[in-house]
DNA sequence: CTGAAAGCGCTTACAG
DNA sequence: CTGAAAGCGCTTACAG
């Protein structure tokens, strides 16, 4: 056979060997109804026995769809511009699982805040939608997702479902999971819970946190949780921590927005000379893998990173589709560890 | 203006819009030397006005060059499909970043080992060439290598250095860095050592470790470290320690060749009432970010990831090229901490 | 159920 | 330095 004598073959080559015209075996090999079984059959054994697979670049060019989704993860810079948070890393792995699920390929980009995401996948035509991952400050954040709105592009976002109407936005309850956390503190006899965490407009996650804490707090008839500023990095939880504790105020448990802050916090507790959890229970949220290991184990909020993955994908391939696309949240779940009970 | 009353601009558009034809435009815009600058300049600003950019498949499918990279993580399936080993992640945010600084795209996907990795990207012309970063049955995982080779599909790996000749192979020094662990715990007064992990075959660059290690003990006339089977889990290292503590031998320190392994051999440890490090030191590998987290904190070997992307993704490159491609050997960096020193 | 024709948006010889 | 022509390998109306 041998028709081209180098390089891979095309759906050229196949047509000759199964004796029909090339669009057969494009449709053919789609799994196109119209064709006929036999001939289906036929071709698609061809097209196994000479190892042909469809040129991607060629049918998105010519049908417009790549079947491709980008994966933008976006944070501030980092000083150490090394750690991404480990939480978003697990919903990379479940992402990629979905897409991989629905036979959707991943490109996948770390953007600052400052760039500019559309223009990048969207606009060249590599991606038929992006998916947006990140932290950072909400702020600056808002007007690039009204320009990709306004420009028509699809996407889904992980973040804060309350605050934002616009389509596809997947996020866990974050008031719910706030509050889970404050029925259990309570339920062990805290009185004076503080929150370390930017808990504001620039990050309307931490808020949606603190304000479900708040509520649990008031019902209980307790003083309302202090808040104390900090970024979801270890350093800023400690710094948070230490100026808690030096601020002269007691408390005997701490609520931070992200297991890395609660890592942090430790630290400083441990430095204060208090003890984990006697002294001061501290409750994180993420649940990522170091959360287990530290001394005292720290109990904390797991978020559905699975259902996760599968909600975006599938909220983004809805609104590719122009098909309606609610906001989902998704419920988060108490662990119970060392860091809050003793045993 | 507005040529076309649909969808983005092309090479057409922009040709009208300056008065030239389509080829000089896309001469233009890749920088084309024969392009007049005063041309060119005018071009590019047109372009940048109407918010154009080349269409990836249409220049891909002429070309015949994507400038997009695959990378393919492969594992043994676990059992609880989760946990991806934090070591390859961070390769994956440092080769993100080095095909980033190149302009090249990134398609990242999850491979069983089971299934045919070549087929799905190099052969659908969505790649250039391929990344492998994985851990798992070395000797299930060569004729893949051997079949990727024969198919002449381009591909640079992580891994063994010493066993593979075969090109693009980028790996840290591992009887080196087995090395420095050995001349650290000798150091330090350690006369029986442990090892665990998987040396054999199956794991190459455990292998590396091992014989490392095996060297300074021997050159120091101790005893030849007993070695006790583990794979790159946690439970897998409190196995392993369990059967070592069990045995009825002594050692009073343990070599892990993972920071995996170290943690479940340090709950092992510190179930069996022994102390670290007084009564057994531990060293791991990878640094991971848990490393330093454990109590007491883990004395580590850290390999030299951003280094590991540039490289990887280099040699690729000059594969793809048919440039020449050494293996190339990264050092490993002893990183000192309480699991071997008491403070 | 199948085929002939057109065309997706580029890049690349080939001319001049 | 620039243009006219061809063609990368598919998918999609349009006919029959």
């Amino acid at each position: 056979m041998g028709r081209k004598p180098t390089g891979r073959p095309t759906s050229f080559d196949i047509a000759y060997a199964a004796g029909v015209s090339q669009p057969t075996v494009s449709r053919a090999l789609r799994g196109d109804r119209s064709v006929s079984e036999q001939t289906r059959q036929k071709i698609q054994q061809i097209a196994r026995d000479l190892n042909y697979t469809v040129d991607k670049n060629a049918s998105s060019l010519r049908s417009q769809r790549s079947n491709t989704i980008a994966l933008l993860f976006f944070e501030d810079p980092t000083p150490d511009e090394s750690m991404i948070n480990p939480f978003f890393l697990a919903m990379l792995g479940s992402i990629t699982r979905a897409c991989a699920d629905r036979g959707l390929d991943l490109l996948i980009s770390f953007q600052r805040m400052e760039d500019d995401w559309h223009v990048k996948y969207q606009d060249s035509h590599r991606a038929d939608g992006l998916i947006l991952l990140g932290y950072g400050d909400y702020t600056t954040y808002t007007p690039k997702l009204e320009k990709l709105v306004a420009q028509g592009t699809h996407f889904a976002r992980w973040g804060s479902v309350s605050l934002d109407s616009s389509g596809a936005t997947v996020g866990t309850d974050n008031v719910d999971a706030g509050r889970k956390v404050g029925e259990h503190l309570v339920g062990i006899g805290k009185r004076d819970i503080a929150f370390l965490g930017e808990a504001d407009e620039t990050c309307p996650e931490f808020l949606g946190r603190y304000t479900g804490l708040c509520k649990v707090v008031e019902d209980a008839g307790l003083p309302a949780p202090p808040r104390f500023d900090a970024i979801t990095t270890e350093e800023a939880g400690y710094a948070a921590a230490k100026a808690l504790l030096s601020s002269g105020g007691t408390c005997d448990a701490i609520f931070a927005a992200s297991d890395l802050i609660a890592i942090g916090a430790m630290r400083a507790i441990a430095e204060a000379g208090k003890r984990v959890p006697n002294d001061i229970a501290v409750v994180g949220f993420d649940d990522i893998p170091a959360a287990s290991l530290t001394t005292p184990p720290l109990t904390t909020v797991t978020q559905d990173v699975k259902g996760a993955g599968e909600t975006l994908v599938e909220a983004l391939l809805a609104q590719i589709d122009e098909r309606e696309v609610k906001p989902r949240k998704l419920p988060g779940e108490l662990v119970i560890r060392g860091s809050t009970t003793q045993n």
